[in-house]
DNA sequence: TTTAAGATGGACAAAAATGTCCGATTCAAA
DNA sequence: TTTGAATCGGACATTTTTGTCCATCTTAAA
């Protein structure tokens, strides 16, 4: 349902959050989200261009969040590498109706608006809000305690 | 958000739908929702492989839904072509945590959920039922008087 | 029995998504 | 000023999805 490029790119923008005033290299985000490197390269040159991070060349660079992660939100992340497409009008491009759907295609832009919307009031920060147990990253070579929950 | 096949699919059973209890030759289907004939071949015996159609060969042979209408859920006719997915484990498949998912993939998950939950609970009848003024299917030659709107 | 309408399914082609490689460029630190 | 770490971006490879073609099988009607 998602692609695995919406998956990359909030997997890696959760792993920034966690220390977001900092640049971090492709490689280190790469390593701790366990995705391919040159891939994600061009993931975050998605991201960048979206005005979702920053990139930081030359020694000590990296990616950045733009924003606090309370201020960003998933759909942001979504929309920056495959955006979510609304249907506004009949696929099949029939003539002479309106900017009205069928009910078929009203039945799938509800779900589509729905998960938008799920999407849009979610920030970072609250994906990575600790109060509870669960954590959005954890290092593979530490393994978790109690329930300590990989992203 | 929905790939092409899943529209074609719900696109065929609606128009199936419209008159169940005949075969339906794959080209009138195909003319009639706008799509590649030869590919909506395929997909029908997607269809009819997850038993949601039944092929009727030979001279005035075609398609025909299994079920009433009223019995047939989109769910099941999306799942028959390109079944959604749920997450049910981390996706970086890291050992030493249990079935608990971390917040982003309960996130995702929770959207698969809900968009899972509105088709399971849309029958094929209530997608034509026009107690309103919008109809699923319309001719392309019969441009609609008021809101008859397409497909 | 012949014929035409129709599904079946294999093979292939095109396009899009995903993944890999590498040289060029940028910048900070030594 | 030199060097190393890092992004940038073009080229290419692989895989999946989508689309096309066609020979074959099946059946009803003439």
């Amino acid at each position: 349902m998602f692609s695995h490029t919406v998956e990359y790119a909030l997997r890696a923008v959760a792993a920034l959050a966690e220390d977001w005033e900092r640049p971090h290299a492709v490689q280190k985000i790469a390593d701790r989200t366990k995705m391919p490197n040159d891939y994600l390269a061009k993931v975050m040159q998605a991201l960048c261009r979206a005005g979702v991070v920053n990139a930081i060349r030359g020694r000590h660079g990296g990616y950045q969040l733009t924003q606090a992660p309370s201020k960003l939100t998933l759909l942001m992340v979504i929309n920056a590498v495959d955006p979510i497409k609304r249907i506004d009008r009949c696929p099949l491009g029939l003539p002479g109706h309106g900017p009205n759907l069928c009910p078929l295609h009203r039945r799938l832009d509800d779900a589509i608006r729905e998960t938008e919307n799920a999407f849009r009031y979610t920030t970072l920060a609250e994906l990575l809000d600790s109060t509870g147990p669960v954590r959005p990253l954890c290092p593979v070579d530490q393994p978790p305690a109690f329930i300590n929950v990989a992203l």
